[in-house]
DNA sequence: GTCCTGTCATACCCAGTGGGTATCACCGAG
DNA sequence: CTCGGTGATACCCACTGGGTATGACAGGAC
């Protein structure tokens, strides 16, 4: 009576999401008169209107947004007891798989403080399998969310803590990284301003969702391409302190002065209740 | 194929429960076979066991276990998501209803704080209705989890702030609310060892889930009922400075030294996207 | 051992409904 | 006006979720 199907949650995110009934219905791998009624029914229980059909397609009302950002947050939730209840499976014969970790990590985030943390939960007694899941830029979130991963190291400012239960571990400053021949490069230091606004060294621009933010920059979408790009002289970039391990002879590190600091966090979703995440926690904070 | 319906989530989590297929069933308001079919449908989907069935009984397995725990998330998150539709719905015709916000407050907290909160926040241009809704120990956490509240004020440390966004409010210490004529009432100071092991004092025990914490002291489950309990000698209290507003002549509060702070935090749900939430936020942060 | 009891599983049936196809009603663009 | 494209309606069917009756099995009483 008042309880929402998952399905009915999946229909109205696809319909909300393509602000159109045939391409959802395509999306969801059906019939567009079905799916109309569905959310016709859907709007009835409720005893709301989510959508407003004028001429030429639909959009959507407070309501409907409403329940398009809380269906999405249940969505994730359901298919992350899917995801985790399976990967839980199967753990509870003595002699048979040990339990499993997926820890999601920033692709080509600091390795040091990761094989530290590796290294120290491995040797602990009882411990889990340790699934190191590369995300990528600011994906950890999402896959907490969704059950794709069970903790994630996250960097503030740059991922969003809220949500999760976290635990600090690191902070550190940030540096340029320029070309080596660069005037710059012979700096002790940088600001901010110094580096966002070199006339012959614009800032790369990340893709985010495919596409790319306006600007002069180049695109990049991997982090070599960017170690590239800067070695031949065509871009800057700001990074973490630890960047600097991986460094090319080409690079010059100068450390910023007005930079906020990173700060690395271990992260999990907030209900988890799993002693194999309890005893990796208390490993990292260890550290 | 692999995506969880609410209907097996919520069946599985009366038998997870219940740990019998019969009384759950009897909660559901289903009869048993069906039930024991479903479960067994859902094993058969995740292909993972989630229960032994031994001689006598029912319990879970490790994946039972976590498919509880994140089911019930899962769950709340979905009812959340109606509720939270509902409550949008209807606000959409401009001359129509405002849109409404659900405050969850501790019963008996601090009115002050609330007050100016609210006077504050019916001020600003745009505000929308705010209903104050009451809650039991602790349960602002689970009020903001399913949609019954869209934001509340929680106490730390009392409170587990974990899973959800906040910012920080106030902070006051803490006061032992002694009876007038006591001897320790005299005292300027006190700590917490004082007040924890008083012979004739002994410290209440609240209800929690209808049960009580074993231990000397009167049972209680309403701050009026604690209030007449110190006033006439049996119990001491200890509690937020802010308690002082309600404090009977009978009472005398004297400061604790070694108590933690109390902080009040204004908390919402870390997805939550509303307008009418960030406008009562930015005028919390504000007083 | 034989009951009896309490438990969950199986067998079978039926109705409700989710989904499909065909079609309509409507609106804006030419 | 017609046409293309949208969502809604009408109608049908198969599937499956739920009900009842019953089975299988283990413990306890004796």
């Amino acid at each position: 009576m008042d309880t929402l199907e998952t399905r009915e949650l999946r229909y109205f995110v696809a319909v909300a999401e393509e602000l159109h009934f045939g391409r959802a219905a395509e999306r969801l791998g059906m019939a567009q008169p079905p799916l109309s009624r569905s959310i016709q029914q859907l709007e009835r229980r409720l005893g709301v209107r989510l959508l407003t059909r004028n001429r030429r397609g639909v959009s959507l009302t407070g309501a409907g947004e409403m329940l398009l950002n809380e269906g999405r947050a249940a969505l994730d939730a359901t298919t992350a007891a899917a995801r985790r209840t399976r990967r839980a499976g199967g753990a509870d014969s003595p002699g048979g798989p040990r339990n499993r970790l997926v820890l999601a990590v920033k692709a080509g985030a600091s390795h040091e403080l990761l094989h530290k943390l590796l290294d120290a939960y491995a040797a602990e007694p009882d411990a889990a399998d340790v699934e190191v899941l590369p995300s990528g830029t600011c994906e950890q979130e999402g896959m907490l969310r969704d059950g794709r991963a069970d903790v994630a190291l996250m960097h503030a400012p740059f991922n969003s803590l809220a949500g999760f239960d976290s635990e600090e571990l690191m902070t550190e400053g940030q540096i340029a990284v320029l070309p080596a021949g660069h005037p710059l490069a012979a700096r002790r230091t940088l600001s901010l301003a110094d580096v966002s606004d070199i006339p012959d060294l614009p800032l790369a621009r990340w893709s985010r969702h495919g596409a790319y933010p306006p600007g002069p920059g180049p695109e990049i979408h991997d982090q070599t391409q960017l170690a590239q790009l800067i070695a031949l002289g065509r871009t800057v970039a700001v990074f973490p302190d630890s960047a600097r391990a991986w460094l090319w002879t080409e690079h010059t590190a100068v450390p910023l002065t007005d930079a906020p600091p990173v700060v690395t966090h271990i992260a999990w979703p907030a209900h988890s209740r799993s002693l194999a995440l309890a005893g990796l926690v208390r490993t990292a904070t260890r550290l």
